[in-house]
DNA sequence: ATGCACGCCCTTTTT
DNA sequence: GGGCGTGCAT
């Protein structure tokens, strides 16, 4: 691996800035001391952008031009933040833990819970995950009386999430952006979304970005307390900023102008989720004084793999010129591997694997096998499996989208916000305590009928006289537990309030009783989950329930790849970016399936 | 009315 | 390898 790598070598054994400024080339070094004005670095894959950003970091702090408290630096994963955070705690010490820096969606949740009530939302809100939000529509589609079935929630959530990205309110939605009949619940359903997240007192991951947007607008006078705030903000992977994202830091950065963003147009990987390429073309539009830098020394790959990437990249349309070069030696070709289906292919692969280990001593760590999709990996598994090569999957279902683990957070949510909907729906019957269908959606349609919360209907005997009565007590026992529960929070740890959770609702219970396989392994996550919960809660100054929640809603699960097991790592493509590998395997390299096309497979995607 | 066992479905990429 | 809906038993 080369010096400038992601490697693990120390790279800032001096704390003199000048030592650290001799291992960059100019181009980044002339990033690095560039310090007020927009500035804009194209940075080409594996171009030593993440060190490029850390040292600019630190040398704004060296040459004490703000505080480690004014810099706002935005990443789009929690790894790219820690990682940049370690390495400048290295060059600046625990002064380091002052910086915000962090993904979009965790900065700006940290602002919305403290300005939550300029928003019309509780301190404590709740995080809903897209497979909350899955089920909040499947909800509304069924209270429209819209089969479930026909009408995929995805495909209504998608609509939403789209418009959100963009900046379009329900509203203008509804008046503007009808085209089917698709279209036309879409609308209807995303007004009744909103008002029900928002009766819940919950956001969902769009309006972690929406909200901010609402609350400068509304309050010029917070807006500008955050303007004066941040004299120096900081945005990697801007070519995948979307509308949202776009518009709040502008709106940050209006003040001073000193906006630093980093990117590659040929890296743009998220235009799926709302991502606008055209943010980082027209960076230069926006600044009229901006500066540009490109970075196009590549220190990752061989001369082969460059050349390889640049034939493709080199035919898209609208671009940012650029050329990257490499010190790097030649390497070896790029070796096809033609298959006759996929079980060979895997096969192959493995036996791959084996040969390269044993003929050029490779480890299992430094080796990767990169797909499309999450679901191609299961073939994979089983031929490594076969021949006894240990692996490790990254992505996929995650541990924290566990439908047990999903249940056991959903009950700490009901502990921080019990105003929590789709929390209650979650695990007002898990495990099966007798609420059943029928009862449960009389509590809800008398939620609607009175304009209230569903726990305030749960917890009025009187609106529950309608309810069957075997599960009226049983409502009742649901409630008074979790009133146990939150009692506890302030003195009890967070693991022994979890455990009389579990406890109380019988939750483990259930797995034990069952006895299978597949409820053993159940078991065994919602242990794992009272670890993270002890780990964290040990880990952390402040360790509040709502703080691990926030945490653990907004992780990914590239986030816990180990590094240094002895294995070899599965994952998609896009869970690899940024990431390096001596050896890789790029599988399921078929049409319509790499790049992705099919129906509406538009040629700016491929 | 609820609970359970079974068969059906689907699987882009992520905060 | 999931969830989810259906249909049957309690």
């Amino acid at each position: 691996m080369n010096s400038q790598s992601n490697g693990s070598q120390d790279l800032f054994a001096g704390n003199d800035m000048t030592d650290y400024l001799a291992e960059l080339n100019d181009r980044q070094s002339q990033a690095v001391l560039h310090s007020d004005g927009p500035l804009l670095i194209i940075a080409g894959a594996g171009s030593g952008k993440t060190r490029v950003l850390t040292y600019r970091i630190a040398q704004l702090l060296a040459a004490k031009k703000s505080w480690a408290s004014e810099i706002l630096a935005l990443t789009f994963t929690n790894k790219a933040a820690r990682e940049m955070r370690e390495r400048i705690e290295h060059i600046i010490g625990p002064e380091a833990n002052k910086l915000w820096m962090g993904t979009f969606h965790s900065i700006f949740t940290r602002i919305l819970r403290m300005e939550a009530e300029h928003v019309g939302y509780k301190q404590d809100f709740s995080i809903y995950d897209s497979d909350d939000s899955d089920r909040v529509v499947k909800g509304v589609l069924q209270e429209l009386r819209i089969d479930p079935r026909e009408i995929k929630p995805k495909q209504i959530r998608f609509r939403i999430s789209g418009a959100k990205n963009q900046m379009i309110s329900a509203e203008e939605y509804a008046a503007k952006f009808v085209q089917s009949s698709l279209d036309d619940i879409a609308a209807q359903v995303f007004k009744i979304y909103n008002n029900r997240l928002k009766q819940s007192n919950a956001m969902d991951f769009d309006d972690l970005l929406i909200k901010p947007i609402e609350l400068f607008e509304t309050h010029p006078e917070i807006l500008e307390k955050y303007q004066d705030r941040f004299k120096y903000i900081m945005i990697d992977e801007y070519q995948d900023t979307n509308r949202a994202q776009y518009i709040v830091t502008k709106m940050l950065a209006s003040k001073r102008e000193n906006i630093c963003v980093v990117g590659d147009d040929a890296q743009s990987i998220y235009s799926f989720r709302g991502a606008d390429i055209s943010n980082i073309l027209n960076f230069k539009e926006d600044y009229s004084n901006a500066t540009q830098i490109s970075l196009e020394q590549n220190y990752r790959s061989t001369q082969a793999i460059l050349k390889c990437a640049d034939a493709i990249i080199k035919q898209n349309k609208q671009q940012l010129e650029k050329t990257l070069w490499t010190e790097n030696p030649k390497g070896n070709p790029i070796t096809l591997l033609d298959n006759f289906n996929e079980r060979e292919e895997a096969q192959r692969v493995a036996q791959h694997i084996r040969n390269v280990r044993m003929k050029e001593g490779y480890r299992f760590n430094e080796i990767a096998i990169l797909y499309r999709t999450n679901y191609q990996s299961r073939v994979f598994e089983e031929a490594l499996r076969r021949k006894d090569v240990p692996y490790q999957l990254v992505g996929g279902i995650s541990f924290y989208q566990r439908k047990e683990v999903k249940d056991v957070i959903a009950y700490l949510r009901l502990l921080v916000n019990p105003t929590d909907e789709e929390a209650i729906l979650r695990v007002i019957n898990e495990p099966a305590r007798g609420v059943g269908q029928k009862s449960l959606q009389t509590l809800v349609s008398l939620a609607r009928q009175n304009d209230t919360t569903l726990w305030e209907v749960l917890q009025n005997p009187v609106m529950l006289t309608d309810v069957y009565k075997p599960a009226q007590a049983r409502v009742r026992e649901f409630i008074s537990i979790l009133d146990e529960c939150r009692q506890e929070l302030g003195g009890k740890s967070l693991v022994d309030t979890t455990r009389d959770i579990l406890d109380k609702t019988g939750y483990v219970k259930q797995f034990i009783e069952e006895n299978s396989q597949e409820s053993l392994g159940r078991r065994e996550n919602v242990m794992e989950l009272l670890n993270a919960i002890s780990y964290f809660e040990r880990s952390r100054e402040n360790a509040s329930l709502s703080a691990f929640l926030q945490e653990v809603s907004l992780v990914s699960d590239v986030d816990n790849m180990e590094k240094d097991t002895p294995a070899v790592t599965l994952m998609t493509v896009h869970a690899s970016k940024g990431l390096e590998f001596p050896v890789v395997f790029v599988v399921g390299m078929e049409e319509e399936l790499f790049p992705m096309g099919g129906r509406n497979g538009e040629e700016a995607d491929i």
